[in-house]
DNA sequence: GTAATAGTGTCTCTGAGACAATATGAT
DNA sequence: ATCATATTGTCTCAGAGACACTATTAC
């Protein structure tokens, strides 16, 4: 049986004079794109359905590998290159970078790494045939298995978002550019997995208006019957405001 | 001119059967190890003297290479083998991830990447000749030179202790197991960069006794003059506690 | 009008900031 | 007793938690 490695074309690249070390490595950089779907009010994973060994045809995080070639400058650009691809291919309203795993046996192949990432989509958006969202809880707690250790970076990831959720501005991303209040109680009660009470919301909401962050734009949603939402509208949309107090429990 | 890695003598391995990708790739892990020297008042940064080229004889961050051969089972293994190396070879109080870079440039002899870690020693130790202690202050910006994207690495490692001091206990890892009020105090005002109050640091410490944390010893401390100092104790001293809220400012 | 949801007002409670008042050791 | 520092007490203020009350739309 032969592995082929994912979208790898190339000659291994020697640098001239430089008598350099080669072994049987892979470090690969994988995304967990997530996603606030509306009609299910759960939150989504972005997965793709792998072409190559190993595990061809299996759903899993979308990722290139970084040592393959000369390809990316940086790990930002193989980022870029990922999210640009078709195995993504969604415009990214966050990505940050949650942590690096690396151990002899995640990879069937050999002794592999990846570095993993939290990003975040606002808006609705049309998938490919090879691409799917799936629960994040579910694939979190491994009621939907993926290879190699992704459920274990998905929780990672998960956790991240949780965690971080507690003390900033970073669910709003969900949201987009313009969005109400109850919106964004919904999404922090979604992300913090217990009801939060929309008066905090709207306090947290009033102190991002006094640092910049927010405007009132005076337009009006309308929810499920009931009282129009006003709106407020994103003044620094790549950036998230960290609160000096965290929500309890 | 010819480049060696750092403590490396083996021949590539290569998975039988399996054509595996080779190119000119490094993946090290870096420590930054922190101690608060009570004699200077300060943060120092462990250094270490380089054997090997690129930059023999310069002082860089103690770091090993993981895709170098099957020594280690995982980047936990690959740290363990650094802290127990001699570039190391301290007790290490504390020890978490904090990035990954990755880029052409930061390695002269090929792309690498490096996987960076936060790590505090408590005890005062005797270093080798090869090692140092050096201002955290003056290498994260800049004062210190050090090579490849070193002094970049330190800079995100001070945030990250800075950034995670305002919420957390990590600063009292500074302080061994036994300790007092006043000098968590001082470590916390000394990482914070700004004076905080000691009512504060009392009511965080009683809330970390009331969370089984810590527990008053009975014993005292004798500090420059005045009245002695009551000690605490660690119950648990390898976690940190989470307030759930921040230093202001 | 009623139903349904949005938005406001007010109270409590916790913990940081500030600083005064008291305690405990060395000399 | 005096000095120096530790420890305690008290006040203010911001913001989360809780919940009652008012406002605005659709019907």
């Amino acid at each position: 049986m032969t592995y082929l490695l994912d979208s790898l074309d190339y000659a291994p690249p020697l640098l001239e004079g430089h008598p350099m070390p080669l072994s049987a490595y892979l470090h690969t950089v994988d995304l967990c794109v997530l996603f606030y779907c509306r009609a299910d009010g759960e939150l989504k994973l972005l997965l793709n359905k792998r072409e190559a060994e190993p595990f061809a045809g299996h759903w899993a995080l979308p990722g290139v590998v970084v040592n393959g070639g000369v390809q990316d400058l940086s790990l930002k650009d193989a980022v870029e290159r990922l999210r640009a691809s078709d195995k993504v291919g969604l415009a990214l309203a966050w990505s940050e970078q949650v942590g690096t795993v690396g151990d002899a046996f995640r990879d069937p192949r050999c002794w592999s790494s990846s570095t993993y990432y939290l990003a975040i989509v606002s808006d609705e958006v049309e998938l490919a045939e090879h691409q799917g969202w799936f629960s994040l809880t579910a694939v979190a707690d491994g009621g939907i298995k993926l290879p190699f250790d992704h459920n274990n970076i998905v929780a990672a990831v998960k956790e991240r978002l949780f965690s971080k959720s507690l003390y900033s501005s970073l669910p709003l991303m969900f949201l987009g550019d313009e969005f109400s209040a109850p919106q964004a109680t919904t999404i922090f009660s979604l992300v913090l997995e217990r009801p939060v009470l929309k008066t905090s919301i709207r306090q947290r909401l009033l102190k991002l208006a006094e640092a910049g962050y927010l405007r009132e734009t005076g337009r009006k949603k309308h929810g499920e019957g009931g009282r129009p939402q006003a709106t407020v509208e994103m003044l620094r949309p790549a950036e998230i405001y960290f609160f000096d107090r965290s929500f309890a429990d």
